[in-house]
DNA sequence: GCCTGATGTTGACATCATTAACATCCCTCT
DNA sequence: AGAGGGATGTTAATGATGTCAACATCAGGC
């Protein structure tokens, strides 16, 4: 098959363009985060023209699509590779919280090591106004999209099932949980930490980690003041997409 | 003075310029984002050659800047109302969890009744490498830039003061709390619970909130089997900027 | 062995940011 | 008061971008 590589141009037009100008514009994307995925850019590297990008894209922003989708698969992989390589457990329950703090460092580690690509993944994108969609099979993202998102979902779960955490908390949980997770990235890329030392970073998403699983596991407070509790909105349905 | 106002053309050139042009950049970001902040556009809304934005902007990207700024005002404005408008508070260290609570709900209400300014309140902006600055005061980003993140990290401080958070555990805070929230807010604009029924963002948002602030709050879980914890990288250095 | 469709190319257009050169108008200094 | 100067805007031009239409080329099936 020989795809996806330099020496493709099997004397066909060109081999497979189409996976040659994603990995161009991951490339751009890496360095430069979304804005910089260029179509004219991206082509002018695979020694292309502009145009011939319409064969196999509807347009940049199909394009930048299969950016999106490049990151989110390593985002994924990051999370999953650092999931895979932590220590021994004590017990189930602890080694499930222990995957929960491992996904949760993967993402940031993912984010600090490839902070274009993670921009990239997670940036805007005009939403196809859906129907008549162009070349290349266009597959549902929510797929692959988010895997990272049912990554730590699934590991909540194993915090439920340990008993480590009470299951009238898990709806929304997976909600909580990255939203601390991306909004530390986001922080620690563009926010007022930008320029931080390596170890500071990694206290402050150990401290973050160890807050929200603190959160999710902790008891109830004892002595409430409220028994029901007035903002007792808690536990939503849990539907999402 | 007659500042700002669409009548504001004294028989000057315009009036005041800069404050007409950041406002329409407003209005566009309003409807469209950061990306719909388009240079041309906002000088053809006042009426005005494109070129005359350079007399008050060094470009498109310091006409973002006063966007941006617009943003961050208001989402601190609509925390510190929704603080402010808070109902009465049994105890101190409840009234403390209570403002923490009204300050993270605030920032999520912004952040859904204007999606556009959010948006371009946390935009990247290409950080302008110092040194000779364009026409207008440029003032320092950090007095007015994450005010938000001060409210909230005073809020935090009230946790300690009333003792219902360790002190131990104040350090970083700020960040976890902010980013907590943050992550939220754009998973809900722009992630996979982008199209939800307002009840149901609201369930997700107190979830959100009541987790991280037990995680604040909660005690030590009792029967531990680490007494001084494995993953003890808690407690880092606490220093922004 | 030619025709059809997939794949690329050239050319053109509209928009955008930005610069240079020129025009205008108010304010201040003498 | 009147002239100059600086602030404020305008026109023209440049280079980059996304995208479309028309044309060229190559592979493989009838």
């Amino acid at each position: 098959m020989m795809r996806t590589e330099g020496t493709g141009k099997s004397g066909y037009h060109h081999g497979d363009l189409r996976n040659a100008l994603i990995e161009a514009a991951t490339d751009l994307a890496r360095d430069g985060g979304p804005e910089a995925v260029v179509l004219r850019a991206a082509a002018r590297r695979v020694g292309v023209s502009p145009t011939a990008a319409y064969r196999h894209f509807t347009g940049q922003g199909d394009l930048l699509m299969a950016v999106k989708e490049q990151g989110q698969r390593g985002l994924a992989e990051t999370m999953e590779r650092s999931a895979g390589a932590r220590g021994g457990s004590p017990s189930a329950g602890e080694a499930a919280e222990e995957r929960v703090r491992a996904l949760g460092a993967g993402y940031i580690e993912f984010a600090l090591a490839e902070p274009g690509l993670f921009r990239a993944a997670f940036c805007r994108t005009p939403e196809a106004p859906d129907g008549g969609h162009g070349p290349g099979p266009e597959e549902d993202p929510s797929r692959w999209m988010y895997r990272s998102f049912r990554l730590l979902a699934e590991a909540l779960d194993g915090l439920v099932a340990t008993g480590r955490m009470p299951a009238g908390r898990r709806p929304g949980a997976e909600i909580t949980a990255w939203a601390a997770v991306h909004g530390l990235a986001v922080l620690l890329l563009d926010g007022p930490l930008g320029r931080l030392a390596p170890e500071q970073r990694d206290a402050f998403t150990a401290s973050a980690l160890t807050t929200v699983i603190r959160g999710f596991t902790a008891p109830e407070r004892p002595s409430a003041t409220r028994p029901a509790g007035p903002a007792a909105k808690d536990a939503p349905e849990h539907d999402v997409s």
